[in-house]
DNA sequence: TAGCACCTATAGCAACGCTATATGAACTGC
DNA sequence: GCAGTTCATATAGCGTTGCTATAGGTGCTA
């Protein structure tokens, strides 16, 4: 269980903290419980790595490998959009295996110091745009883009770490993407979901009923009326195409 | 300076905790600054709010009364979608005015524990778009569309905090506003009929759904429900008044 | 005046991040 | 082969943290 093997301390206290990290649940991690668990002292972790906040620094660099190591581990697609997609379901999906790493490596937020890292995954998702802005399918800069999907991309991904695990909705994800690669791309690139066009006005206009009918009761169905009514609004509204 | 006015000790330790909160710039505070600035001791804190996060959930508290605030704070345009505009500019600069509450507030992520703030803030965008989906203007679920806005509003104000004010650009924000925003509205502006004028947005969204049915067979419903469902609607779209 | 909640203070515990100091081991120069 | 230097680890403990067991004061009602 503990990594007493013939790894160097450094190497030990490394995977001691990751270890714990991961498994904390969210409980803070103590200095002393990587250090029994590393099996050395107190001393060994400043001497390596200056503070408590060094190691962490470490171990999110670690992280960060393996982060851009499945950010890059997919053949281009040839369309450059498709990949800008790749990217985000692949941030997403890092996030939610790795909650407690993914926090301390986006969501240790502070006011007016940038973790580096968020730098670093810009420049990725960048560097991926301009693709998509050499074959002319970008209507703002890369980098102003990158920064705007990588925002929601972080924004999403924080959200569904906060859901419960039985109840994440990945349409929140693919929506949200969506939504901005469609919104940074130019028109004619097919940026959005296939069944763009397909959301026909009958979904449309369900949608507003839905919401006109629950905003104001309406008095012409009997209550049991109402809600088969609603109940078949619900599944024409949510219907997956026209 | 200090809170010994003859305020009782409960607001006293609120006051004291949201000033020091306010100025502590990231770093954390500790509940005997607080206690001390508040004229009071560690007793007394844990009486009234039984933990340090009891007394921090209480700021965040008083915090959202003060950002729904902000959030209400406008005259209804009569065009949601530009209330909603004015929702996400409003969470952005609420987020940047007090950057240490909002990341208490928002910024606090932990997995699987979602803070009832998120729940209180999507219930909140989530009653604008129903305005905007009443109206015709959403092509997704109001509720769908509120979480994916939030989610971006929140993503993107995280990302301002964390850089140095002097290169905030908001055309983050901005852009990334109007990205979500268009993804998740109807592009023909007006989905329903135009003689809305008289008629409530009940009887012109049945209308439009009504006459969208007839065009576009939906496959979500039997034939039998269907002409029950159809039946209703009618009994709606002519009533007349609600 | 007696009793009873309510509220606050004294004093202190265990755990925290971190460090002053010391010891052992490995390498270097002569 | 030995002193000098450097690196790496341990012993022990400092100051601070969140929190609490216990007790005392205060004001109300009976």
């Amino acid at each position: 269980m503990s990594f007493d093997g013939q790894l160097p301390p450094k190497m030990r206290l490394l995977r001691a903290a990751a270890e714990l990290l991961a498994k904390s649940a969210g409980a803070p991690v103590s200095t002393r419980q990587i250090t029994q668990l590393a099996g050395v002292t107190a001393p060994t972790l400043y001497h390596h790595f200056g503070d408590k906040e060094g190691l962490f620094d470490a171990v999110v660099a670690a992280g960060f490998e393996e982060y851009v190591a499945g950010e890059r581990d997919f053949a281009p697609s040839g369309q450059p959009l498709e990949d800008i997609r790749r990217m985000w379901d692949n941030h997403v999906q890092f996030g939610l295996n790795q909650p407690e790493l993914y926090l301390v490596m986006f969501g240790n937020i502070r006011p007016e110091s940038r973790p580096a890292i968020v730098a670093d995954a810009e420049a990725l998702m960048e560097e991926m745009l301009n693709k998509a802005a050499a074959a002319g399918q970008l209507n703002v800069q890369p980098r102003e883009a990158a920064r705007s999907i990588l925002a929601a991309n972080v924004g999403v991904t924080l959200m569904l770490i906060a859901e419960p695990a039985t109840d994440r909705n990945l349409e929140l994800s693919t929506m949200t993407r969506d939504a901005m690669i469609f919104a940074v791309s130019t028109d004619q690139a097919k940026a959005a979901s296939p069944d763009d066009s397909g959301k026909s006005s009958v979904v449309v206009a369900a949608i507003a009923l839905n919401a006109a009918l629950q905003a104001s009761h309406s008095d012409q169905l009997s209550s049991s009326e109402l809600k088969l009514f609603l109940e078949w609004l619900h599944r024409i509204s949510t219907s997956p195409n026209s």
